[in-house]
DNA sequence: CGTATTCTTGATTGGCATCAATCCAGGTGG
DNA sequence: CCACCTGGATTGATGCCAATCAAGAATACG
């Protein structure tokens, strides 16, 4: 399940292209050193865990490859999908001894992962360690407002359409790549993020795309041809 | 609308009922006296407004008495409220330049005001602040991501009843009190809290007072009697 | 090539929204 | 003091969107 990958005397984070993420990017040549030294590699395959609901919550990580999910089970079977982790994302810093949701691998995916107590103590003694992690919260809590908003007040149709402009913004972000959009998550895993039905997520695909919103060259990979139509439906505005 | 009280030789933060507040219970008497020195004391009436939606995000505030909400707007009208707030909140933190929600009274409110620019110094020379506010950043998404949940997942009945819980249990840490729930609030807030409507907010608790699960002296007052019911109900689990 | 899984589409149902009327408390002015 | 008004809360009647139930189409996989 959960593989350790061995160490060299080389940093591994020269060569990761996670380098430059939110979290690693501030910190200089020492930093990263530390970073590197107290790092543990870690690699799980598709639908396998990084971490679990209920789990002590005794790590923190940042996503080197691969994609992701964060997903909270209630104890009937329901689900809800928190956020779809991009490459760069840092995540597991929780105000509970116990962990609120599970983290769970679109494919294969790899992260660096760190004790907590390590992390406290790094963060001790780089405080910009603890500024950026703070700003880092501070982004995700905004998303996740944006997400209560979308879940509260919008119907299929502007769900659908949110979703989409969300996920080209992150894939950028993260990638670098804005023509296509890449969604290696299943019907179901859309469904359980938007709070809605697989047959709903599938007919509102199919009815955008008829509607020329969309091209749908396969159930993956999704082309937004009017983008303003869509943006005026989510109601979304990219700050660029 | 936005009054400043004057200033004294004492601290005012000796005598605030929020000084053992998750913000200013960790400085020192020293660095309360940078806190206090710094701070504008803001006063709003019922239905005014701590700061708005779409204005600079150039303040942070702790809220000293009274209560209040973070609400969103969207263009045509509907309203997702993301969180209610009771003395001791501190908010205000936000990525963006702008902010995305409203900060509005329920009654007349009082609370302390930072310019994030003071807040950032402060933070500077005070790591055991940045590291509470980090803290406090931690806990907010822990809430917000519960609220995804409940907006996800759950139906009207369910809804109400993790509401009221989770409003008792806030209620309980900011003022002790744990007899009577008390919802300053219209019917309309809490619908547009939970995402659903007036009428079905009405319906409910008329429902779930028929069933004996609570109690309703007034609208505005509520007492459990089956608190395990409306545990199982909300699937709520307080980890006292 | 058969089996499983996912996606899609159709038919029906149901929970909540919508529309509307009434109730009730508090405030105002004659 | 009382008639009137107002805003919030409640309850009822009806309609609609998305859930549910069901089945077929497409795709992946051993």
């Amino acid at each position: 399940m959960v593989s350790r990958m061995p160490k060299s005397k080389d940093l591994l984070c020269d060569s990761c292209s996670a380098r430059n993420s939110r979290l690693c990017s501030v910190m200089d040549k020492d930093g990263i050193l530390e970073l590197d030294a107290l790092a543990d590699r870690i690699s799980v395959g598709e639908g396998e865990y990084l971490f679990r609901e209920e789990a002590p919550t005794a790590y923190v990580f940042n996503i080197k490859s691969g994609m992701g999910l964060l997903e909270r089970l209630s104890s009937d079977g329901r689900r809800q999908i928190m956020a779809f982790l991009y490459p760069g994302d840092f995540i597991g810093l929780m105000p509970d001894p116990l962990s609120s949701v599970s983290a769970k691998a679109l494919g294969s995916m790899t992260a660096c992962r760190w004790s907590m107590k390590n992390m406290d103590q790094l963060m001790d003694s780089h405080h910009e360690l603890e500024h950026r992690i703070r700003r880092i919260g501070s982004r995700v809590l905004a998303t996740t407002m944006d997400q209560v908003f979308v879940l509260g007040c919008k119907n299929a149709r502007e769900k659908l359409a949110f979703f989409l402009l969300h996920m080209e913004k992150r894939q950028k972000a993260a990638t670098g790549e804005a023509e296509t959009i890449h969604l290696p998550m299943t019907r179901g895993d859309i469904a359980d993020y938007l709070g809605v039905t697989v047959e709903t997520v599938s007919r509102t695909f199919s009815r955008i795309k008829k509607e020329g919103l969309i091209a749908l060259p396969d159930p993956n990979e999704v082309v937004i041809l009017k983008r303003e139509t869509l943006e005026d439906i989510a109601e979304y505005y990219s700050l660029d």
